[in-house]
DNA sequence: GACTCCCGCCATTGG
DNA sequence: CCAATGGCGGGAGTC
């Protein structure tokens, strides 16, 4: 206990005052970018424990949030529980293995998947259906789930259903195919095997927003849309052996506004207003809805709506096409350092985001740099 | 008005 | 029993 107390009412906005309608953004307080703080914050020598209160704490935020972060983490390697609010630091370098082992894991997975649908069909045109029906890769053991029997069944379903899990499954779907792209709403389809509820699926597609969001903060995957449609979807990038910490993608994506790094890191303040709506009400309303929603439409899905899907059958067992994919568009518009710099004019009070905010400038200038090197023209920068 | 996805209630799990 | 975890989805911001 001490520091920053939970409200603490200072925007680092550089206007002077009269910020009547104190903007509440929403961006700065994504999880992509505490991600991306929290990464600066630890992903340096000497750090080897993380302590979660810790962390929420310098971060400024309620720990759930934490919590969401250091599972997606923990599930790429970066991270590993050592005990009770307590994380072992294991770096990015740690990342490479990890995918390898997902890989891997999912190829089986695969295996298995055409196995016990002995329909392998090398079907090279669109239309490529991806399994047949409810069984969504996941890594648990037995599956013992008869649609009938309601009782003991699954005691781990929570497992299932958890963050990490799901962010693995989430990577094999570009590890383990030829998959370049997709987007979030094909990943949740994929990912649920089946059910496609309505319901079901948007939590998810929820989720993976959420997961996303983190993986994109470690460059992992790159926000972009569908090829041939406008849907947005997300590009794998697979891990650029990046050893400094890397903050492209999110200065990317500054250019129109300040989703800037370091802004307010002690965001507990201004919170959305939630609406005036205390609890209790809200409790009620949701055991209403989720009682009314019991009755869940099972209907049988009946059309499989196969998204022309190319799940490279079963991956390439070693080496194969391990995704290298490097950013190589073109499409990264330039904008100049000093601009930037003295238009953010950090007001940070903490040595921290002090030291922090010289580590992007940093990283930044010298990516800056080498981009423009390489490419001499600041290059048109259209809409995004 | 569709897309994103933050917020925090509250069920679970762990000690 | 309480504290640590984390599923989940309402609904507020964004585009």
């Amino acid at each position: 206990m001490s520091d920053l107390p939970p409200e603490n009412p200072n925007l680092p906005l550089t206007s002077s005052s009269s910020s009547l309608h104190h903007s509440y953004s929403r961006k700065q307080k994504s999880l992509g970018l505490l991600c991306t703080n929290f990464l600066a914050l630890y992903n340096r020598h000497g750090i080897e424990t993380i302590g979660l209160d810790d962390a929420a704490s310098k971060l400024g935020v309620e720990r759930r949030r934490i919590y969401d972060i250091v599972n997606v983490l923990e599930s790429v390697g970066v991270l590993t529980k050592r005990a009770k609010n307590q994380y072992t630091w294991k770096g990015f370098s740690a990342i490479p293995a990890a995918l390898k082992e997902l890989q891997e894991e999912g190829a089986k997975d695969t295996f298995h998947r055409f196995y016990t649908n002995e329909n392998v069909k090398v079907s090279d045109d669109e239309d490529d259906e991806e399994e047949s029906s409810s069984q969504p890769l996941s890594s648990s053991q037995t599956d013992t789930s008869k649609p009938g029997s309601l009782d003991s069944s699954k005691i781990d379903n929570r497992r299932e259903k958890s963050l990490g899990l799901l962010t693995q499954n989430f990577i094999k779907l570009f590890v383990c195919s030829e998959a370049r792209i997709i987007s979030l709403d094909e990943a949740a389809k994929l990912l649920l095997g089946d059910a496609h509820n309505t319901s079901i699926m948007r939590t998810k597609v929820r989720r993976l927003y959420d997961i996303a969001n983190v993986l994109s903060s470690m460059n992992l995957i790159e926000k972009t849309h569908t090829l041939d449609s406008r849907k947005p979807a997300f590009k794998w990038l697979g891990y650029n052996g990046e050893p400094t910490f890397t903050l492209s993608s999110d200065l990317m994506q500054a250019e129109s506004t300040k989703r800037v790094f370091g802004t307010d890191l002690t965001n507990v303040s201004v919170k959305r207003s939630r609406t005036h709506e205390n609890a209790t009400e809200r409790r009620i309303k949701m055991k209403q809805h989720a009682i009314a929603d019991s009755s869940y439409n099972q209907s049988s899905d009946d059309a499989h709506e196969s998204r022309r899907y190319k799940f490279g059958l079963f991956a390439p067992a070693a080496g194969g096409t391990y995704p290298a994919a490097r950013l190589e568009d073109n499409s990264k518009r330039a904008f100049d350092v000093e601009n930037l710099v003295s238009d953010y004019r950090p007001t940070y009070q903490n040595q921290v985001l002090k030291d922090l905010f010289a580590h992007y400038m940093d990283a930044w200038k010298s990516w800056y740099s080498e981009v423009t090197q390489k490419n001499p023209l600041p290059d048109t920068s259209k809409r995004h």
